[in-house]
DNA sequence: GTGATGTTGAGACTGAGTCTCGACAAGAGA
DNA sequence: TCTCTTGTCGAGACTCAGTCTCAACATCAC
């Protein structure tokens, strides 16, 4: 088994079984480094030439969800995008340019979320932040180019 | 012209053209009153007598999207709603049990942004806020069932 | 090694959203 | 009021993400 991999490890711990369908998948999803639509993980498997169907593809995605291993992000384009990250409560910046992604701790955001359920008059379940923007990488290339 | 609806304004205001698919798509969007999926539009259309075919819908969607007067939101089964809105920044809070909608301010959620900037190195441009939860009346309705 | 059962792949299906194209209607200008 | 330009319309075919079903297969506890 690849222990070094937390997709295994987690799907492991919960009590499912660890195939080799799902082993190639998490390792792709490991290497892929960054947000991926579903797509372009049936691309990357086919490139590594698994021959994996859709319904396992997105079965396999679904697991990863509940395990909090893999996250579901909504692009502003209305595309669903997935990405790799830890299972504790957190949320995602997302590069524009690159597609490279970075988790946040929630930091002040329980203060806010808190002021919003006095002016609402909700009580606040759940909550999601995206976060769009620049890499440092990619607004260090931007500066170069402006003169 | 149906001057009261706020989305006929805005669509003469920016110089589109005011047509009845148009204008009958704004009163209903007003009429839904909470957040509403694009086949629940066409419905709501149908069921008025209205004859408006896809396509139109969801131009005049995309129009209103581009307008702000109509955001999208991402509801957590990965189902896109949308919801009618006035057009400054703003984020919604969704009741997860009848579908209302309330809209908050930005409030403290800049200066979290700011710190999360600092955390990850990025440039935020663009952030998306949304929050589920129970509404007042939603929240009073399951205190009288618990005894 | 064996058997129960969880998981797989193929392929049909669904439903949201897009694209194309000829027809139509809003509205500016005469 | 009439005419003409052009933005918008509806129909319908299309695409693509995601779901469902079912027989076959592989995992893993015993």
């Amino acid at each position: 088994m690849d222990a070094a991999n937390p997709i295994i490890r987690a799907l492991d711990a919960a009590g499912y079984r660890v195939t080799s369908p799902r082993r190639s998948l998490a390792d792709l999803v490991i290497d892929l480094d960054g947000h991926f639509t579903a797509s372009e993980l049936a691309a990357a498997g086919r490139q590594r030439g698994l021959r994996i169907g859709r319904a396992t593809l997105f079965r396999a995605l679904e697991l990863m969800i509940e395990l909090g291993v893999v996250e579901r992000l909504d692009m502003p384009s209305g595309e669903h995008t997935y990405v790799a990250c830890a299972p504790a409560h957190h949320h995602h910046v997302v590069c524009s340019r690159c597609g490279r992604t970075a988790e946040v701790a929630d930091a002040g955001l329980a203060g806010a979320v808190r002021d919003i359920e006095r002016q609402s008059g909700f009580r606040i379940d759940a909550h999601r932040l995206e976060l769009f923007g620049l890499c440092r990488h990619c607004l260090a290339r931007a500066s170069d180019k402006r003169p």
